[in-house]
DNA sequence: TTGTATGCGTTATCAA
DNA sequence: TTGATAACGCATACAA
């Protein structure tokens, strides 16, 4: 039925082997018989079958991304991310939506999909703390984010602490004192909330303001509707703040659209910055300031990490952790009249 | 290295065929011999090789989704879906972006891709009338969109023109009557930018409302940016719109951050209505009202009928078009006060 | 520089 | 109900 390398090898006189050779680009092939063999596969339409090719050198070519979901814009573009910079390297993905589920987070990690792919690129959200023995993976992974520190394997992640603590200083440096955190997952130590609110309260410290909890909103999943809920809830447990520090930008956007939503100005009532430098941000009323947490450096990283792990020996794996660098983005929710 | 079906039918002491019956759930075997089977399986941890399965099937469980780029809302949610309603008939995504560049919408006809996948679901966005050849893949494909109209394969679309006359239909019930129209692709007709055009037009005509093209707005990609430089264009020849349909939300949302930032009030100055659905418009300022052109339902669609493709013979191949079901969401940005 | 032979791990065919 | 054995299409020692 389909084409063979068999039958392109009979077409062009020559053994199923330098077929092979030539497709391959193996380079000690005579010119006259590269060309013959592919005219060869010209003429059939021959296609290599990359199943077969996949069960020989057990190789697939296909890494895993498995992350919480694509319609968050944060993830979406990460995946953009990933993907480009997997298909520079000859990769391709296959994403892996686990619903921010613990059990499909699980599932992820049994290795399913070990003989599909060669490798994992995961981004947990279920999984944290105390985990840590989940991630002892017999094949090549690396974690994306923070929910754990110190695990056994590849991590790269960004500058939670000192980005979040930047960001609020930069609120703070505008005058505002009553600065309101959205997203806050009371309890927690080690994911982003913990780390962005640990540099929140930081920023507050050194510059001697007290924090207030009446200015913390709670948010479980970070999207638009939790940030809007969030802000609602500051607003209406009576607390005025003259700024948000929402910790990423879904958020920021719900946060923002609540507060104009009770006729306060953004951001001449309340300034608003948020985390992650979604394009969404870009093209909001106002525009979103923001903490680019260097996303596609995180990309290129984690790809080229795995990569690296892919080729390496299993033996001499010593985990490394990658910071990717971050920078805020002025834009008009906090400075009046910026693009 | 890795535990075969070998080792476990070894381990069991069975054949190796009797394992690939219990793996494969084939009903006549004796309990005893499955439950034999299953403990060795655990024992062992052993994991079914797909590759080889793959080899041996022709199949890989894996379908194909070839789209211009995740970071852009729509197509994100739109994968989203697509992954949700794959899973639920047990089949993996792979994505592939194509940039809306025309080689690489070529490249993922040709099916390169052909033998890791069963088949695809393809979005093009360069690709357009007079390529109807193009589409005569010798693999199951399913098409999304409307750049190509009876062409030789299954095509999963919505009402456009409809759903513009009904968005455009719904302005003028507000007693708006110079509607901008924004992402005007002048020339096009059986792109998505044409066919709503032409619905937006029959609107006017019906109304009897002369259309003016000092409002139309040309945006080739429907970005956020170019709904912005679109509007600005409009509002720059000296137009003065009392309302705008943009053709999709992410111009819509840009069109309505460049008119707000003229000091242009939205909804009372003007109102203003997308296309998609996209969850952005839920929490934009104010918030968007749009068209929802069905999304859930074409990715169940698309899916449902890859499946048949793949299953059924290549020879009753009768191309069918399926339109999904739209309605207009009212938000906002054309209603003051609405949510 | 090219050819031959073997096996990757599974499923399908046919018998038993 | 189970087993022996031959493919699936390719890559790779090893030879020539």
């Amino acid at each position: 039925m389909a084409v063979t390398m068999h039958d392109v090898a009979q077409r062009a006189g020559v053994s199923i082997k330098t077929v092979s050779n030539v497709v391959n680009g193996y380079p000690y092939i005579r010119d006259t018989t590269r060309t013959k063999v592919l005219s060869a596969i010209e003429d059939l339409g021959y296609q290599l079958n990359v199943t077969a090719r996949n069960l020989r050198t057990g190789r697939t070519g296909i890494i895993g991304l498995a992350l919480p979901e694509l319609s968050l814009p944060y993830f979406a573009e990460l995946a953009d991310a990933v993907i480009v910079a997997a298909e520079a390297q000859g990769l391709t993905v296959l994403i892996e939506q686990t619903s921010s589920e613990r059990s499909r987070e699980l599932e992820v990690l049994s290795g399913a999909r070990r003989h599909l792919t060669d490798g994992l690129i995961f981004s947990p959200l279920a999984i944290g703390a105390g985990d840590e023995d989940l991630l002892r993976v017999d094949f090549p992974m690396v974690l994306l984010g923070e929910r754990i520190f110190h695990g056994p394997v590849d991590h790269v992640t960004m500058h939670n602490v000192e980005a979040a603590r930047a960001a609020t200083e930069y609120l703070i440096g505008l005058g505002r004192r009553r600065i309101a955190a959205i997203g806050v997952h009371t309890g927690e130590v080690v994911g982003s909330a913990g780390l962005r609110l640990q540099g929140h309260l930081q920023a507050l410290e050194r510059a001697g303001i007290p924090a207030d909890p009446a200015l913390f909103g709670e948010a479980g999943l970070w999207h638009r509707a939790t940030g809007a809920s969030a802000m609602a809830a500051v607003l209406d447990s009576g607390a005025r703040p003259d700024a948000v520090f929402a910790f990423n930008d879904a958020m920021a956007l719900g946060a923002m659209h609540e507060l104009q939503v009770r006729g306060l100005r953004v951001p001449a009532d309340v300034a608003v910055i948020g985390f992650d430098a979604i394009d969404d941000g870009i093209y909001s009323t106002p525009s979103l300031t923001t903490v680019d947490p260097g996303r596609e450096q995180i990309a290129r990283t984690a790809v080229a990490l795995l990569v690296e792990r892919i080729a390496g020996k299993e033996t001499d794996h010593v985990p490394v952790q990658v910071y990717a660098d971050y920078r805020i983005l002025e834009r008009g929710s906090t400075v009046p009249g910026a693009p």
